[in-house]
DNA sequence: CGTCTATTTGAATGTACTCAAAAGCGGTGG
DNA sequence: CCACCGCTTTTGAGTACATTCAAATAGACG
């Protein structure tokens, strides 16, 4: 039942706040009212560059990636999403403008969704999700701090090992080219990298 | 006078602030009375890699700047900060773990800090600051957003001329070898690129 | 003026990409 | 169940991008 799958979901978007902040009953009742379920198929799109990003999406099940499309037609893959984690274009949902990414599925997902207006009178409702929202955007920070750390001062198979090391699992759930196109470098060059490891074990 | 100098910052921040929230003469007044006026010298440190970040830094008048420096002995600049921007070690001040990076100055420069004990019981006292800080991160994750997307589809070349498009100035402030190291190339190949481009004009 | 550091220049090298072809792998239909 | 199709990964050769090293020039500062 799609009722029963909804109170899963409410109770593990609960959890996953609470680890920051703690809520009343009512709070996290009429939190969750505001999140809608959805649930995508592989290869199905969340947000497809152009459209307005209406929502932030957190992923109760699945797997997500957002990636930007160049001229040439190259993807390049801004991030992924797991599990508990929260995607979305930021800059198309803050600013309401067109975006320039997609997000799609590469696993059967489950997400729950919440728009801008509801979010933005959440906000004023109840200032303790101006603080959780902070905290999350302060974590956040924190990663791609990290990522353009990487960026800047490591070469391709520096930032490949760094990237496995993090994310032990990722690639059994990302195809190689993906992971390639994450960490700006060709799938081409990636699977040489894969070999010369191999070679030298 | 200091005394003056502090009443002009307070302002300073506060107008800073305003852009993004509404405040109270009472909030205002409190608020302004968190931070300390900060004076350093060009090449003096506001913070030293080892060091526990204890301060937030808003820049008030001059020019910061945030580096790495590697095993090698390389720096990579992860950040710099002109008049009316925030610069800090986020990673550092939110764990209260020992610093892995240095913040500079470059030019005589004058900060408003304000510490993390103090911010923490001004978001506590007045949840309207969980609210500016949410923003402010917010739009960090913007920017930040736009520098991974420009590292990962772009090559030294064409990241460089988006820097400058982007801030006009910035040369004019920071050598050309902090530059590179901001860009993620060495100064060296900063200089091949500057030369190409004037041979084409 | 002299010293120190930054920038430029050139040559050689290494890193990563493009193009093209072959091999592998998964799904679909007969 | 297997043959085929489409897509991903691998491999190799040639090329472009970016670095290292070293030396020369230019700038900044006392």
């Amino acid at each position: 039942m799609l009722a029963l799958e909804k109170t899963h979901a409410d109770t593990l978007l609960i959890n996953h706040v609470s680890k920051r902040i703690n809520l009343s009953i009512a709070e996290q009742t009429h939190f969750t009212s505001l999140f809608t379920l959805r649930k995508v198929l592989p290869k199905q799109y969340l947000l497809q560059q152009g459209e307005i990003c209406k929502y932030e999406f957190f992923v109760i099940k699945g797997f997500l990636r957002s990636f930007f499309v160049d001229d040439p037609g190259n993807e390049h893959t801004l991030n992924f999403a797991f599990e508990d984690w929260w995607i979305s274009d930021t800059k198309s949902f803050v600013h309401l403008q067109p975006s320039e990414i997609n997000i799609i599925a590469h696993e059967q997902t489950t997400v729950m969704q919440i728009e801008k207006q509801a979010l933005d009178q959440l906000y004023l409702d109840f200032p303790i999700f101006d603080r959780f929202w902070r905290l999350l955007n302060q974590n956040f920070n924190l990663a791609q701090n990290e990522r353009v750390l990487n960026a800047i001062s490591m070469n391709g198979t520096e930032r490949y090992h760094a990237l496995v090391a993090k994310y032990p699992t990722i690639e059994s759930r990302l195809a190689q080219k993906h992971i390639a196109s994450y960490l700006g470098i060709t799938p081409v060059f990636l699977s040489m990298i894969r070999r010369s490891q191999s070679n030298v074990k």
